[in-house]
DNA sequence: TAATCTTTGCAATCGAGTTGCGTTCCAAGA
DNA sequence: TCTTGGAACGCAACTCGATTGCAAAGATTA
């Protein structure tokens, strides 16, 4: 829990009881979670209130989300040092199989070159296909 | 219309009052449309017809589906050729201030190399930021 | 023509996301 | 310690894009 504690201290994010499960959740996670994978985890705390940590987070980048396609927005624990800025971008990998959506920061993103006058601001970069376990 | 009989026929896909009407629509666009957007500017056909039609195109590769993270998928034809499979891939650029979403057919997509065993099947390229028009 | 399958239009439903509001909690100041 | 104001919480209701059931209309085939 000291972990929580830390990040939610970093990010200058006060601590509260849901907050701290909430995030304690979101650590404890190989792939990134949906409100709903959240709510049917913790039981006893209410989604608006989920909800709101999730977006109290994202607005203190604690957390980035992701629109994989499945549509529901996932969440997922940013980096040490995401500012989650283009250059903390990283992409995602959705299983079209086991549905499960994973963070691949080890694949770097390459220099976009935008046609003239374009601007990036974020991405949302979502690869789908088979993941390990369900590649045969 | 000739062009829409003509997409029709290559894709397989039998020419229908709705079909028709709905590709016309979606060729004559330079941005990607929601099924609102559709419905918007054919007055008079029914939002499940259009969404039907739209399933249908996209099961038939006549058009692909972005989601840009607005929360509403939108629907553009796919280029000659294309078979909606990861070499036809293409960024899609989705601006923050007019919310108009473009395909960026002139970007190539980048060779991604993937974790071990992990298997490209589609994916879903979203830079967000600011378009040529609205960038100052 | 009759039988059958497909497409269409309308209305209802689903579900993720979001909000209003009253209550509870917490921290700062008196 | 008590008071007070703002933040967080829980509940219920609502929004809106997506989807479906069903019957009517249209197209196709025998």
């Amino acid at each position: 829990m000291q972990i929580v504690d830390e990040i939610l201290k970093i990010k200058n994010v006060k601590n509260t009881a849901v907050r701290t499960v909430v995030l304690h959740h979101l650590l404890n996670q190989e792939k990134a979670q949906s409100l709903k994978d959240i709510e049917n985890a913790l039981v006893n705390t209410d989604r608006s209130s989920i909800f709101r940590t999730l977006k109290t987070f994202e607005d203190n980048k604690v957390i980035h989300s992701i629109e994989d396609g499945s549509g529901m927005t996932k969440y997922a624990v940013c980096a040490e040092g995401c500012n989650c800025e283009p250059k903390d971008l990283h992409y995602h990998f959705y299983c079209n199989n086991c549905n499960k959506t994973f963070c691949l920061f080890d694949v770097p993103l390459q220099n976009i070159k935008l046609p003239k006058n374009f601007k990036i601001q974020q991405a949302n970069m979502v690869i789908k296909g088979l993941c390990n376990n369900c590649n045969e």
